[in-house]
DNA sequence: CAGTGGTCTAGACCACTGG
DNA sequence: CAGTGGTCTAGACCACTGC
């Protein structure tokens, strides 16, 4: 039930706490869909029972966390990684000189793609027990015709049932918008954790560099909805011609 | 002047971000400073002859920069490096296991810190001319006994005047709090750009490492209130022990 | 033109801090 | 207790989009 403020209810929040959360589960359930536009800010109002600036509070701060996207004079879309300006929202990895825009598109490789059974560290990365079952993507992406990064994927078997090495190389578009549109699994935030490393030897050879060649290596965890991960990623990047950027405030 | 929004007007801007342009400027000429309290709502609002909700949407995205900083029945403050939790506010480097807090400050060596003339790189980085006067700091970082980080830092020569390596050593705080007391520059936000390198043998030495491990190259601007350069950054981390650890969202 | 998000106001009341 | 920021409302009007 919506609660008004009230200091002697045990563990209030605040209304547009509260709103927020139902917004959320519209997100969650897929109510509304990566995309799609959800009702207005006076429908919603009017839904729950509270004032159009209450409403509006808790979408500033869902569309702060990149989970809503507002368009004036148009309505308020669940947000998409697919038709998105940038090709890769979390790769940032970006060329020396110039823009990534401007060099068109990567060239992407799958190396392989299984089904095993998660070791103790990729279970405890994705929640899972150890032995559940995962896919294990394995990739390489070339800018310019120079490959430049290797990426194992680890995803958790279940969700993303009947993903194939075929579909992942005839799809045109980033990999998290296939996520979405193939099996519902929207990717909203990510954590990485950045080492400099050597490659070992088979590693080298699909980079074309040699094996004393420094890399960067990123290992990221991508979450879902409600903090759930669903992808573990291990990267090596060439960075002698690119660099990774961040932005710090 | 203060203009309501207009359609007629050539180029308006909401109010609010008229507020937040006044207020900036507050921080910017010294009005307030770093760990004061500005002005209430109440009291801005009067001075600027708005409502106190413009006010406060102006004071919120401030405090969603970290320029000002919030706290329920004291007041809003203005940011500053000094007097806040975590040492190292844009440090991101942490331990692979266990908590960055509870194992004790850095240990901090100033290898050198001398005069120079800014070469062509250094120059662009910091808005300045080649051949303008610049400090040059060089030091390492140590944790748990373990010399870290390496860095060299310039800074230009003219708002720092009076800088020593002597001054370095002896103050107790983060380098961005001696800056913002002993110099007033207060850094507010920072570019950083990350490699994987190998150290020549200088690097090496210093580090305690053999040439051909890799680590990271970080190189990071830091700025100050609009965007002016006041500091380049050129550091090397070691990460065995330890990984960069960045939030994407 | 109607419908959407965006700005602004005035006023009420709540929650937190410190004297 | 007074003073601060935090929440919530109702209503007005502006700016943008698409029909």
């Amino acid at each position: 039930m919506i609660q008004p403020m009230d200091s002697l209810t045990p563990a209030f929040s605040p209304l547009y706490q509260q709103i927020k959360d139902l917004i959320l589960q519209g997100l969650q359930t897929g109510e509304w869909k990566p995309g799609e536009a959800i009702p207005s800010e006076m429908d919603l109002a009017a839904r729950y029972r509270v004032s159009q600036g209450t409403v509006r509070k808790a979408i500033d701060e869902l569309s702060a966390d990149n989970l809503l996207v507002r368009r004036q004079g148009k309505g308020t879309f669940v947000a998409t990684h697919a038709e998105q300006q940038v090709q890769y929202r979390f790769l940032k990895l970006q060329p020396d000189s110039g823009d990534s825009q401007q060099e068109g598109p990567a060239d992407r490789t799958i190396i392989d793609c299984k089904r095993q059974r998660a070791n103790a560290d990729i279970a405890r990365a994705l929640s899972l027990r150890a032995g559940d079952a995962v896919l294990l993507i394995t990739r390489v992406l070339s800018f310019a015709g120079v490959a430049t990064i290797l990426e194992d994927i680890w995803l958790p078997a279940t969700p993303f049932k009947g993903l194939t090495a075929e579909r992942l190389s005839t799809y045109r578009g980033a990999m998290y918008a296939l996520f979405e549109t193939e099996f519902g699994v929207r990717m909203v935030r990510a954590e990485e954790r950045i080492r400099a490393v050597n490659p070992d030897a088979q590693q080298a050879e699909l980079l074309g560099v040699t094996n004393q060649a420094p890399l960067l290596s990123v290992e990221r965890i991508a979450f879902t909805y409600n903090d759930v991960p669903m992808e573990l990623r291990r990267g090596l990047y060439r960075t002698d011609t690119r660099h990774y950027r961040n932005a710090l405030s």
